[in-house]
DNA sequence: AACACGCACAACCGCAATGCG
DNA sequence: ACGCATTGCGGTTGTGCGTGT
C-alpha cells in the first residue's frame, strides 16, 4: 500500500491500444513468450505498464481467443455456470476455453442479466449464486431454447494456460459442422486493423510514419485501390509472424493450442492419464457431465418456451 | 442535420493471491 | 516467517457507435 499504481505514472498512456502498439505487443511476446510482463515496457518501449500489457494480450491479442456472437451453446454454459458459481469468471471462463473471463463478464453483464431479469423479474440475478429451482427453470428454458443439431464434444483436459494454472477443465467443443472460430493472434490483429482502417481518419497517418513492421501490414491490408482494405488472407498475415507455427517459445502455456488434431490426442491420452492418476471429477464437471448433461441435451430437444 | 440516449465492449482500478528472495 | 514484487481477478468506467427523435 502507499505505491503508487502503476499506471498511474507519468508518462504511462492510457486508452485504446493502437495497431502499431498490438503490433510491438504481439511481436515482443512473439519473441519472448508471454509472462515477464514487467520487462514488456522497458524492453519495448510501449508508453504502457506492465498491467495493461498483460490484460491486452490475455484479452484480445492472444491466440486461440475467439470474439463476437457467443453461440447459444455457450450462452447456456454461462447461465449455467453462473447459477453454479457465481461471478467467478475466471473459473467461468476456464470451461469456455475459447472466451476470456472480461468477454464473458461483460456477455453476462449486457445480455445475460437482462435475460434472466427478464424471465424473473422478482428475482434479483445475484442472486442466482445458487442453484436454486428459479435457476434451474431459466436455465432450463435457456436451454431449450437453443435447439441445434450441434453435439458437444465432451472431453476432460488439464488446461496449461499459466491464467488458469493447473486447473483442470472440460473443453465443451462443439463437434464442429461450421469451421472452427478460433482465432490466431494475427487474425485479431487483422480484424483489428481491418476495422481501424475503415474506421479511423489516424489510419492515412499512421501509414505515412509507420515503421517497417507497420509497412508490412499496410503492405497487405492497403494496396492502393484496395477500397475495402482487406488483409487478402489471413494466412498472409500469419506467414509474416510465423505465429501459430511457432515451436520454440512457451506456447505450451496457452491452453488454445490451434492445433485441434493433435489436441483431441491429447485429450484421449490425457483423459486415460487423468483417470487413472487424479482424483474424481469435482461436482460441477459431474454435474456437468453426468446426468445434468444428459439432461443439456434433453434440454436441447425441448419445444421452445420463450 | 443535430442532438440525446442506450448499448456493447475495451480498458482501467483496486484488492487479493501468489511467488520469490 | 517476512516483505516486496508480480500476477490474477472482479467490479467499474469510459468511449465509440448505432438508433431514435
Amino acid at each position: 500500500m502507499g505505491r503508487p499504481p502503476c499506471c498511474d505514472k507519468v508518462g504511462i498512456k492510457k486508452g485504446p491500444w493502437t495497431p502499431e502498439e498490438d503490433i510491438i505487443l504481439v511481436s515482443y511476446i512473439q519473441e519472448h513468450g508471454p509472462g515477464n510482463w514487467r520487462s514488456v515496457p522497458t524492453n519495448t518501449g510501449l508508453l504502457r505498464c506492465s498491467k495493461s500489457c498483460r490484460l491486452r494480450w490475455t484479452n484480445y491479442l492472444r491466440p486461440g481467443i475467439k470474439r463476437g456472437n457467443f453461440t447459444p451453446h455457450e450462452e447456456g454454459m454461462i447461465i449455467h455456470l453462473q447459477a453454479l458459481l457465481g461471478n467467478k469468471w475466471a473459473a467461468i471462463a476456464s470451461y469456455l476455453p475459447q472466451r476470456t473471463d472480461n468477454d464473458i463478464k461483460n456477455y453476462w453483464n449486457t445480455h445475460l442479466k437482462k435475460k434472466i431479469k427478464k424471465f424473473q423479474p422478482g428475482l434479483d440475478p445475484k442472486m442466482a449464486s445458487s442453484s436454486d429451482s428459479s435457476t434451474y427453470q431459466f436455465v432450463s428454458k435457456s436451454f431449450s431454447d437453443r435447439k441445434s443439431s450441434n453435439t458437444f464434444d465432451i472431453s476432460t483436459t488439464k488446461t496449461t494456460d499459466h491464467h488458469h494454472a493447473s486447473s483442470t477443465t472440460l473443453n465443451l467443443n462443439q463437434s464442429c459442422s461450421t469451421p472452427t472460430s478460433y482465432a490466431s493472434s494475427t487474425e485479431n490483429i487483422s480484424r483489428l486493423l481491418e476495422g481501424w482502417m475503415r474506421s479511423s481518419p489516424k489510419a492515412e497517418k499512421f501509414h505515412q510514419n509507420n515503421s517497417s513492421t507497420l509497412e508490412i501490414f499496410s503492405t497487405i491490408g492497403t494496396s492502393k485501390g484496395n477500397t475495402a482494405h482487406h488483409f487478402g488472407s489471413n494466412e498472409e498475415l500469419e506467414s509474416i509472424l510465423s505465429f501459430d507455427n511457432m515451436s520454440n517459445i512457451a506456447w505450451e502455456k496457452s491452453s488454445c493450442d490451434s492445433d485441434h488434431q493433435q489436441q483431441k490426442e491429447n485429450l484421449v491420452h490425457e483423459r486415460k492419464e487423468r483417470s487413472e492418476n487424479e482424483p474424481p471429477l469435482s461436482f460441477i464437471e459431474n454435474w456437468l457431465l453426468g446426468e445434468n448433461g444428459g439432461q443439456v441435451e434433453e434440454m436441447m430437444e425441448l419445444p421452445q418456451i420463450f
